[in-house]
DNA sequence: CTTCATTTGGAATGAATATTCCAAATTATT
DNA sequence: AATAATTTGGAATATTCATTCCAAATGAAG
């Protein structure tokens, strides 16, 4: 009876994200995506409802993404410090790799909208969570294979690993090049021992 | 002759900034910044320029204030290891005071535009090396006092610590509190070991 | 007090922008 | 082929916004 879709809402997403991530929010107009996403104004706001709901949908799809990726990460290595090390590295090849990508949506996200849209903090809050959770388990990995000695709790590493993240995505973006990154990455990994 | 200004350049680019930490540049309007500082419009545009160029004043006159603050920072102690505690300790009670203020408006200038402004990225380089080039200082200063024991090169040293104040300001918005970025600070600071 | 270079307030303009709406197009089913 | 549920394109609307402009206000100097 009804004419089937013509895309696949996870194909908009992934587009509406990436346009998301190189403009911001209040910097993209639904014009911008609708141009590369290349379906009808009607389609979108029927599907996603308005620009805002689209945006906070485009937070939980790549936030969904990340931590596929890093479940993959985590299936691969049986060694907790390898992973740590593993996650580390795609991070830099990614920013090394994708110069003109504009790092991170959901670190964009934290400080555009963070402090303004409560959906948006719980979106940031979550992967927060959810990443230093994995990073927590690799360590207590890590550090029962005595591939490290950690001399303090295993969660502050945790957030001190979290937080190193999040400053090479703002690093990227303030003329750091992949020396320098990987140097930095080098001894946040040093101040695990 | 002329009636002379009734406000001060410095005022308005400290409110200005202050708005655009808030808001984000896409985010705040013209009239949002006039509301605050209650000048004219006319004036603004003719003391300022366009709404854009008003913006890299204020990152400009942002960017000093800070380098000013450090530099007081760095005539009060002698000893460059407790210059560096100092920093961190000035920039973690910011965070914790002003659990609105929308972190750093660097950072988040970092975030929203140093891919699609030239001029935005310059300043945002510019205070990097600023900040990075007094650290080494510092840190140069603290081996020579044997505080630290530095088994790297200092510069790299430099970017970690500048990689952990970027990350401090992006978890500040993600729902980290004094008491996590505190231990995230205190093991940045005993990996310089 | 008058003059006049300059600032100021706020109306006016024009361009973007988000959102709505409906006639036309589409296609699975009959 | 005809039907009908649903999507689609794009015009229409209403709002917000950056920027311009000019008449009125200002206050230092004569």
């Amino acid at each position: 009876m009804p004419k089937n879709k013509k895309f696949k809402r996870e194909h908009i997403l992934e587009i509406a994200s990436n346009v998301f991530k190189q403009k911001g929010y209040n910097g993209t107009s639904v014009d911008d995506i609708l141009k590369v996403a290349g379906l009808s104004r009607s389609s979108l706001y029927d599907s996603f409802g308005d620009k805002h709901s689209l945006y906070v949908q485009s937070l939980e799809y790549y936030k969904n993404i990340d931590n596929e990726k890093l479940g993959i990460l985590n299936t691969n290595e049986a060694n907790g410090l390898k992973k740590i090390e593993k996650l580390f590295e795609a991070v830099l090849n990614h920013l090394a790799e994708n110069p003109n990508d504009n790092g991170c949506l959901l670190v964009n996200a934290a400080a555009e909208m963070s402090k303004q849209c409560f959906k948006t903090n719980q979106v940031i809050c979550n992967n927060k969570s959810e990443t230093e959770k994995l990073l927590t388990e690799w360590l207590e990995n890590a550090q029962k294979n005595k591939e490290i000695s950690l001399k303090k709790p295993v969660k502050q590493y945790s957030h001190f690993l979290y937080n190193t993240l999040c400053g090479l995505r703002v690093m990227s973006q303030s003329g750091a090049d992949k020396k320098e990154l990987k140097s930095i990455v080098d001894l946040t990994l040093s101040a695990l021992n």
